[in-house]
DNA sequence: CTGCCTGCAAAATCTTTGCATAATT
DNA sequence: AATTATGCAAAGATTTTGCAGGCAG
């Protein structure tokens, strides 16, 4: 998927305009990995300082909807988003210590194709988050 | 897990005491199913209708703990807590129509056991949420 | 009785919206 | 110049907290 490279063509095509604060947005998201909208907000106030909240919501909205960003849910409150230029995984988070780690979609396969098989339902990886307890904070076994 | 059983006991044993606002919480949980805090209040109101939300927020909360309900995220806002007296099961949640299904533990088995040994991650299942587009929704294969 | 619980109201979060102004095309 | 996008402030929605009185044990 090609997309994040003329994704500012992508932008004109569907009539909305290119600005400063879509492109600081969308940086921002690339750089930080996960991020809440206000994590954003920080960074993108770094380089520009009079950049709004508002401003934020409403452009990881439109990243969304146009595919250049994705949102999961790492804790219970606040979303996280993320690029859609680094490669899809699935988020595994750590209920004790909150570790994010990175899982390959790969290790879901089978998983996608019993769900495919049994329920007809076409899971989206891409947005899964599985919560659980990393090898630090397992009981040892 | 015969918690449920006696639960009232184990209140007790924690210190906790054992009110009509907490008995009627547990029941409207039981028998919602799924439900949000909101909804909750609601059931729980037809029954006595001076209950307060932040009772039902405190109590929630405590039943968790005591590991009598659990919640997980049906929806991007609001919590769905459900009774962990019916029998475990993940949630399959459509992006379309917002049906939700459940799935047989048994099914992840596999995938539980790829990711404790791939990352030493123990995954809790029973809290997991996949979203993505059910047989009805899905493009016509 | 003692101290946990609850209801109430206010505060704290997080997100959305209306509107006038600024900026993009 | 025509409109979309932004900043600001206020409104919403959801959840939490402080406190005084009420109730379980």
């Amino acid at each position: 998927m090609t997309a994040r490279e003329d994704w500012q063509e992508l932008l004109r095509e569907k009539g909305y305009r290119l600005t400063p604060q879509r492109e600081l947005v969308l940086s921002a998201v690339d750089r930080l990995g996960h991020a809440t909208p206000d994590e954003v907000l920080s960074a993108v106030r770094e380089q520009s300082s009079a950049v709004n909240i508002s401003t934020v919501y409403r452009t990881l909205d439109l990243l969304e909807e146009l595919g250049l960003v994705r949102h999961t849910h790492l804790t219970d409150r606040a979303p996280t988003y993320h690029s859609t230029a680094t490669p899809q995984h699935v988020h595994l988070v750590c209920r004790d210590c909150r570790a994010v780690i990175d899982a390959d979609p790969a290790e879901f396969d089978t998983l996608v194709a019993r769900l495919r098989k049994q329920h007809g339902f076409e899971p989206d990886i891409g947005h899964l988050t599985v919560f659980g307890r990393c090898a630090d904070c397992r009981p040892e076994s």
